[in-house]
DNA sequence: GTCTATAGAGCGATAGAC
DNA sequence: GTCTATCGCTCTATAGAC
């Protein structure tokens, strides 16, 4: 399975929305503007410009404003455990499921579903409650993917810092390479990137 | 010189407001609200009601409320410069200074200036471009110090990875610390945290 | 230096025609 | 399913009294 064939199977079973549909569609650029200009200074004028209909009109697709958000993280986890889980099942080694960890989370940020995982990270807040709730219990699948090759590295004594510990402070610097990182400029590529990470990590195996 | 000692420097030559003054007073709970709702959900009616005050009379202190997060953002930076560079001046290795380093950054994310640490690094978007040029420069003296100590660390050989991504990807750990750590939890304390830090890095000095 | 009162603009969301 | 029109509300900032 390829990353589209991932895509396809997730459209085929209703969790992501079909990019080229006027929901699908609608969902990219919000992910878009919200990156860019945050969520609270994101209007629904400026949402339903962005596909060309009338702000009313949005309301036809989505009750309220924030259930676009929702819907937003909502796709992008769905999409991005599939692709960490098909990237760890291919290393067999503990050191090589760790790196292929760190690339595809790097790849997720930096690449074509970055806009939506910027959005996952730094528009949290802007969620209500109860979508919080919701929203925490799919993210809980994606983190035990991290949590057990980072256990089972703990348990063979390559890695000797606290696995909960480590992967947040992974978390904190990948997701912070979106402030930061270019790949276009066509110095450090994503695999080099992934490179420094790893030199970084005090890992043995 | 101690904190203390240094924050009252700082008062004196009017780079930081006394924290019991009107201003001083202010910024404090702009910084908690900013942090806790973000810059846009605070109103000025918020911020006028955390110091008892009507909403008008905010504006005899502050000419726009983005006056207001940019006087958050430079004292903040003014302050923790200061206490960045006395902590790196007691270490008297490089490993010692980088460890001092993340010290003091983690102290600085998860102590009493905590909330105006993660405005500066969350609230950035929300800071009119002039501004974000004024303030990024006050910065450039900040990270100066950190990759003044990584590359020494570099060219001693201790380091493998680039300082410039080093730097950038502990920024992103260390910051992102404000989402989860709780110091007063009677877990892990801020040395134990630093410690994990340390662990973290591949790094034989 | 703080108050009351409000101007002026933009916001999310709704209603009903087509 | 999109349109136009607009409601009702909240926001930043101002004006002028005290």
């Amino acid at each position: 399975m390829n990353q589209s064939d991932i895509l396809n199977a997730l459209i085929a079973d209703n969790l992501v929305s079909d990019p080229g549909g006027a929901r699908g569609r609608l969902l990219n650029e919000a992910a878009r503007l919200f990156r860019d200009k945050g969520y609270e200074r994101t209007t629904v004028r400026d949402l339903a410009a962005a596909v060309g209909i009338q702000s009313g009109s949005l309301f036809h697709h989505f009750r309220t404003k924030e259930e676009i958000l929702k819907a937003v993280m909502v796709e992008t986890i769905h999409l991005n455990t599939a692709l960490l889980r098909a990237a760890v099942d291919k290393a067999d080694t503990d050191t090589g499921r760790l790196r292929a960890l760190i690339r595809a989370e790097l790849e997720s940020i930096n690449g074509q579903t970055g806009e939506a995982m910027a959005v996952l990270v730094y528009e949290w807040r802007s969620l209500s409650e109860p979508s919080q709730a919701e929203v925490l219990k799919l993210r809980a699948i994606y983190e035990q993917i991290w949590l057990d090759v980072l256990a089972s590295l703990k348990v063979g004594g390559q890695l000797t810092a606290d696995p909960f510990v480590v992967r947040r402070m992974l978390t904190g610097a990948l997701s912070w390479t979106i402030t930061w990182y270019r790949p276009e400029g066509g110095g450090l590529s994503l695999d080099g990137l992934t490179d420094q990470v790893m030199a970084m990590m005090a890992f043995s195996g």
